[in-house]
DNA sequence: CTTAAAATGTTATATACTAACGATTGAATA
DNA sequence: TATTCAATCGTTAGTATATAACATTTTAAG
């Protein structure tokens, strides 16, 4: 029997995910302040929970939950602070799970690219220069200038495979 | 001043759209047939539909077209036709967008993957073994099983930047 | 302070998709 | 050919996702 490989990118042991969130809201606190942008209640809090879950986030669980804290969102609280977030780098949309999740920085200097498991829900955003390369070089071919990319990989990540 | 490349897989010089919708459904009625598939009315009509547009076309345009027509569509009926059509892999759906597309093909034994011109809104599905093998390499890194990818990219074509 | 821009509150609506169930069609086979 | 069973379709209703428009509040700058 194999052991799921160590240091995979969906390997959570080790994890402090309190530390995770942690860093994650001192990431956005910096990054915000050097970019001279507004990281306000609201926005904190629904990046906050995005970190909270680490997983895939849809839109109206983070309603659901601001209602419950604070009684009065409406769909246009959660999908503006969205948008900041969105803007700002530090989450990203999965589209096809219309679902949204916290950036780690994972895309490096390319664009960013998502390993998907269907079963844990875990969503893990690789670097890969040598995708970029290659889409790179598809896209020169075809005379065509890249904006943005939505690269995402559904399957099974090791340890929901191991796990059977 | 630059020529738009020929070659182009935006390059629509040449297309005689009639011949494409036709040889499109030609392909789908001989696919059906060998898969042992019923190609109904309603099933073939949002495939023409889809072709006629030659571009991603949204659920709601369709069924709004074959309301036009029939009078008796609900979003079931355009959905189950395109649920259909997914699966016997005669369109894809552009998750970007929340679209729909015809297949022509162009994954070839790979994944699909488009290029998706912003100004003209015009599609392209492109074949990339590069990329395909970059991803396999990154999913194998990871010990990640691919079921399924979403590559959309985004930009302009070698036209609409030519156009200014 | 005053003021203008940014952010948020609020209501309403648009868009995307699915569940459930009955009616119809059509291919297999008795 | 009559039966039958599964696939397809019609219909109603409801859920999920996202945005438009405008009023109010907050914030930062002058
Ligand atoms: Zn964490
Ligand atoms: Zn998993
Ligand atoms: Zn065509
Ligand atoms: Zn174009």
């Amino acid at each position: 029997m194999i052991d799921a490989p160590q240091n995979s990118v969906f390997d959570a042991s080790g994890h402090d995910h309190g530390a995770c969130i942690h860093d994650a809201l001192a990431r956005a606190e910096t990054l915000c302040q050097q970019q001279g942008l507004r990281l306000t209640a609201i926005r904190r809090r629904v990046l906050e929970l995005i970190w909270e879950n680490h997983r895939p986030t849809k839109a109206y669980d983070l309603l659901n939950t601001i209602n419950a804290e604070r009684g009065n969102a409406a769909p246009p609280t959660v999908y503006r602070a969205l948008d900041f977030l969105l803007d700002a780098g530090l989450i990203h949309k999965i589209e096809s799970l219309n679902a949204f999740i916290g950036c780690d920085a994972g895309h490096g200097d390319g664009h960013p690219k998502f390993l998907i498991c269907r079963a844990c829900e875990r969503v893990a955003e690789i670097p890969s220069p040598a995708v970029d390369n290659a889409l790179a070089r598809e896209a020169k071919r075809a005379g065509f200038t890249i904006d943005h990319e939505t690269i995402e990989i559904g399957g099974t990540c090791a340890a929901c495979a191991h796990r059977g």
